[in-house]
DNA sequence: AATGAATGAGCTTTCATTCAT
DNA sequence: TATGAATGAAAGCTCATTCAT
């Protein structure tokens, strides 16, 4: 974001997060985009420097905002499990609310511009870190849970994505729980059932 | 694929995975799949309706060489944890030889051609019925593991995509063994350890 | 130039002048003169009817100070030889203050506004008039250099131009009085060294 | 020039020239180019990699076409007088048809590839050393006309360009003799007149 | 009168697709 | 059947101009 009024900044990100929600990178047109938010293209110019650093923003505003309703709800929580399974709950409902977050995320990756790369990094960085915490002090922090926490980290994210990808909402209500019973205790002791698990795969 | 010699056909296909192993869907031309497939680019058009068709193809094509393979894998031993185990394995060695291979996978939901959707489709159902067969399988096949194959299938998938989408490669020698545990006996029962886990997430 | 503040117009002008020295038409953009004159771009709209506008302003601009100093100039001598040597010199030393100010003459050629164009050729007028009269004085005007005094003109322009051009600055010292040789004697009968000739043509 | 039809090429390069004669660089649109040669837009992209590129073949061509032409003019006569003479008529006949020319020319200057400055300096380079030569034959060679050869042929295509600009076409029969003259002899020494000189200047 | 954010027509360029050879 | 030159719709982006403040 580059210029003055917040407000239409803010404006132009949101209805591009609705195309992106619903379209790829390359199947939305900035006219599109543009018309979406009630300006002119030449609007759009003047608050990103081009189309990959509306994305960036797009993907650090999304991250921004996961990150600080996160940090809320782990607070909100003394033990790691409930912080953890609340954790989850929320990802869930993050997700889906904006469906394309994660695509967003993996497309910048390849960003051409280093202050992007650097932002993002940083971001995630600190996203990581508040997780890996959490994992760290399960089973009270004494003995810890695993060895690689990051690695968890990414497992457990990966869960969630791969089961809500292919799973067409509205989601089960106890989705969530699902996942962290799993995340935690595995397949073989598996017990929470979930409603209508009918409409799973796609 | 709608003419005549099948060789030039998969010849173009595996032309066209090697450049989408590197480059995104709209990075790559057909310009490039033709150049290095060594035939000109009307020639695609007599094998391939269109790009999309195209990716659709190699979609199919991979996920019929994945699932054949995984098939042998899970038939070449008994137990189904060690079938499990086995499976993990070969998907992580899979990734690591086709990295564009999930990317192409989630592209083709928004194909346009219903053939492809259908052949997606047909393939990919095939493909959870088998793993999900596994899962059921577990403890012996006598108390089911879980009451959600389908769901845990996903999961299953989305840990090792998850993983292995930000762990850079090479990847850690026992990191599919750690990915079967975790996804067994889930985090608070966590053993094994793996080499090198300083490289995770970058 | 359409309002009040002469000051203003002619700060405008002078900025304008600055990056038209040194870029052409269409590389100034009118932010570029808004910031470098120190006024908004709006401003810049009160002043002048458009881009072209301001650039015809300052073409006249900038030949009624050379007609100006010219006509100094030549006032300051008696003998129609001394004038034309000292017209030249002084030309020289304008092309060589405001190297843009050919170019700028030329693309008026071909502006819109009837105005601007009656303007200038008015102006252009007067000059070679002014010339033409220096050129028939020669030879204490008895019987005239030429009978093409206007084509005289217009042949000594071409030349101090041509020469100029592709003659990179500093100029050598000389070059005006070889020039007014060159004109008056013709090539046979040259005489006039000039200082460092070497960096003729680049 | 960058693929196979030569005369594919030619056909788009004289259209191009015909549209730069009337109008300025930025005032060209490549589809005016395309639909003037008869051609589509992407076409024009295949024989030349932009605008700037074709705008720098055509002034190579020009200047090639005026290099042969002239250097086959001047080698058809004896006397470097006569040299001389038939090189201008030949420049103003030149001039005469392809009026862009020298704007082209100028701005082959500023432009962004190395390559096509390069070419154009080269070119430029044998043009003048051709020019220079005759010149300095001038009198029998013994006496050389002019220590600045150099600078004489930059005078004379700028006195040469200077007439011209400002001389509506048809030009009058003897015009180039009457450069010829002036160039040589001087203003004081002017003896050949013209025909119908009442259209000079405009 | 001065401002500068907003505008949108218009530009260059790309590339999937076609079709005459 | 294979070719690859030609196509042209559509993209991202610029910037002279306007107008509400």
């Amino acid at each position: 974001m580059r210029t003055c009024d917040p407000k239409r900044g803010m404006q132009i990100l949101e209805s591009a997060a609705q195309l992106f929600a619903r379209h790829r990178y390359h199947e939305v047109r900035m006219d599109d985009i543009a018309e979406h938010a009630g300006v002119a293209k030449g609007t759009l110019y003047r608050y990103f420097h081009d189309k990959e650093d509306l994305y960036c923003a797009l993907a650090i505003h999304g991250l921004e905002r996961l990150f600080d309703e996160s940090r809320d709800t782990i607070a909100a929580f003394d033990d790691a499990d409930t912080k953890l399974q609340a954790f989850i709950a929320h990802v869930v409902s993050f997700y889906e609310q904006y469906p394309y977050f994660l695509e967003l995320i993996q497309r910048i990756e390849t960003s051409n511009s280093p202050a992007s790369q650097e932002a993002l990094h940083s971001m995630r960085n600190q996203f990581y870190l508040m997780i890996t915490d959490v994992i760290k002090q399960l089973n009270g922090g004494d003995h810890p849970a695993t060895e690689h926490p990051q690695l968890a980290s990414l497992a457990l994210l990966g869960m969630i994505r791969g089961v809500l990808r292919f799973t067409p909402q509205p989601w089960p209500a106890h989705l969530a729980d699902w996942i962290f019973h799993l995340f935690k205790h595995g397949l073989c002791a598996e017990a929470p059932s979930i409603a209508n698990h009918d409409n799973a795969i796609v």
